[in-house]
DNA sequence: TTGTAAGCGTTATCAA
DNA sequence: TTGATAACGCTTACAA
């Protein structure tokens, strides 16, 4: 049986709206007849009914999550983030999983618009046109996570710089011939910007960019693979290889050590996030560290200082990332 | 500016039924009218308040999921296979992450439920008096996985006989002297029931239990890395070692090729659960395969039935698992 | 300190 | 085929 606030009010002879009161500690109630209505409640097992009170207040302490795929290592360290910090401060996440497809985006902001969430968190490669639009016009906070869109928040790291980085690290350890494996070339931050980093560490140190030790990869496992085996084919290999994923990179090792090479001897492996596998696998794997979990938790906090107000500084909040030794180099 | 139902009322000349009509297409209306009202919409950006239609209609198209930690390797790929299902039936998902903590979760399932939820899955090692109190008058469809509850469906596969086949198939690899890193032992499935196998095929083997080879671990990598050291270290050393989950056995694996031992000619590793990550590490991992997917997806198929009261057969369903030969055994 | 009543944005019943 | 109107369960002026 389920009690809504009127049984209450009945079974304790008092008005709905005192009952309301006791609820919510929103006005003083007299000691005596607020034990009256607690002990209605009790007796009921009385739970206010969310959605009623969501209707009237006009927020839902609801927020939206998309990402691309919960099931990639990378997303589950960050909706954990986010999650906590939403638990917080009483909110309660939807999760949706986009696979990075424009329509599938679409129609989840539009699903959780209607169901009236407070705000929105947005993990993708690539904000479209046409999503900006309903992002702007919903009239809810939207941070991004891992991308920039116009006048949305974003909480990122640098990229390029991060990639640049990574390079340098391996020409610094006296490689000079070394490979890439890239993100998709359409992802901004995952492929631009990383491959950007990649022939600026080249080009700071006078080291021409050779396109045939440039392969495009995606994000998983198999891509790096491939990518590694068609890296190892060349008459003259890479003695090292930046793979612009953990994921990737895993599987980069794999082709490697397939191929009888062995890591760092032969090549060295460069990856890209420390994704929590990383540092587990053998050998374990040199990386640049992105802060998943804070990554996820700033952005809910950004979220939830929008709805209470709180002036947020800037809204592009970019975040130290640690290039991280290993084994793999 | 947002608009109600009435703004598009009023715009397109109509009472608020009929564009309810047109929105929900309930009833017949007339196509001229439809149309009016579907410019009116559109003109308007018109988004129907889900939070009021729940209110009336008595649900919400949400079900949640309660989980020990996403950021865990096993969780992630059953929340997906869940939320594809839940997408397909148009249900979407509120997701939380209890640590495996009592007050959390009961925490979580009220919040839910005042949000009025119309079903939940839940996963973790061990469902409290409490809790299966709420889980019994709350009303709404609640599904296990992993484990069981009296009088509530659930999603396993059988631990016992999988971990004893583990070790069987360790057995007939001409292993004799067997160690076996446990769960947590007081989780009834990952703990007792996998040890309850291990005991069963020695056993049935005939060959003597010996508690030295028995150490208690948890789940992570780090009590694997341990416990594996500590196997290691015995005066006669296992031979094989039976993990009860990959991402121990990962652990485990380090731990042993830190020793200096070969894996799998020093000892065999064999883990449980199949993880994404087990077939990509180095060296690969023989496990039993959770279809970890498929639990998800049928536990929300489960939800669906339960709410369109199909008649559900066998409550609790016990899916297949394999056991994989990869590279370390 | 308490109660009455209006209203949040829908759906659905009933009449027209 | 359409329109008034009463719920749904709550919060919040306003009055007492």
């Amino acid at each position: 049986m389920k009690f809504n606030i009127k049984d209450v009010a009945q079974k304790a002879g008092v008005s709905i709206s005192t009952v309301s009161r006791v609820v919510n500690n929103s006005k003083p109630v007299k000691p005596k007849t607020r034990d009256k209505v607690l002990d209605a409640i009790e007796e009921l097992g009385y739970r206010p009914n969310a959605i009623a009170r969501s209707l009237k207040i006009k927020h839902t302490k609801s927020i939206g999550i998309m990402t691309p795929d919960i099931a990639n290592q990378f997303y589950p360290e960050v909706v954990r983030g986010i999650e906590d910090v939403a638990n917080m401060y009483e909110y309660t996440i939807f999760l949706c999983n986009t696979d990075l497809n424009e329509e599938k985006e679409l129609q989840y902001f539009a699903e959780l618009e209607e169901k009236q969430i407070d705000g929105m968190i947005f993990m993708g490669n690539h904000v479209s046109d046409e999503l900006h639009n309903e992002m702007k016009s919903a009239g809810i906070p939207v941070v991004l996570i891992g991308g920039r869109a116009e006048d949305i928040p974003s909480v990122t790291i640098d990229n390029e710089k991060a990639a640049q980085e990574a390079v340098e690290f391996l020409l610094k350890r006296g490689h000079s011939r070394i490979g890439v494996i890239t993100g998709k070339m359409k992802d901004p931050m995952m492929g631009q910007a990383r491959l950007k980093g990649y022939r600026n560490a080249l080009e700071a140190n006078k080291i021409p960019v050779e396109e045939e030790l440039i392969v495009e990869g995606g994000y998983r496992y198999k891509s790096g693979y491939e990518g590694a085996k068609k890296l190892m084919l060349l008459n003259e290999p890479p003695s090292a290889i930046f793979v612009c994923s953990d994921e990737m990179a895993i599987g980069a090792s794999r082709a490697i050590l397939e191929d009888g090479f062995r890591i760092p001897q032969d090549v060295a492996i460069m990856g890209f996030d420390n994704v929590d596998i990383s540092g587990k696998v053998y050998p374990s794997l040199s990386t640049i560290g992105q802060p998943m979990y804070e990554m996820g938790a700033i952005a809910m906090r950004l979220i939830t200082k929008i709805l209470h107000q709180e002036s947020i500084g800037a809204s592009d909040v970019v975040l130290d990332y640690e290039v991280i030794e290993r084994e793999s180099t």
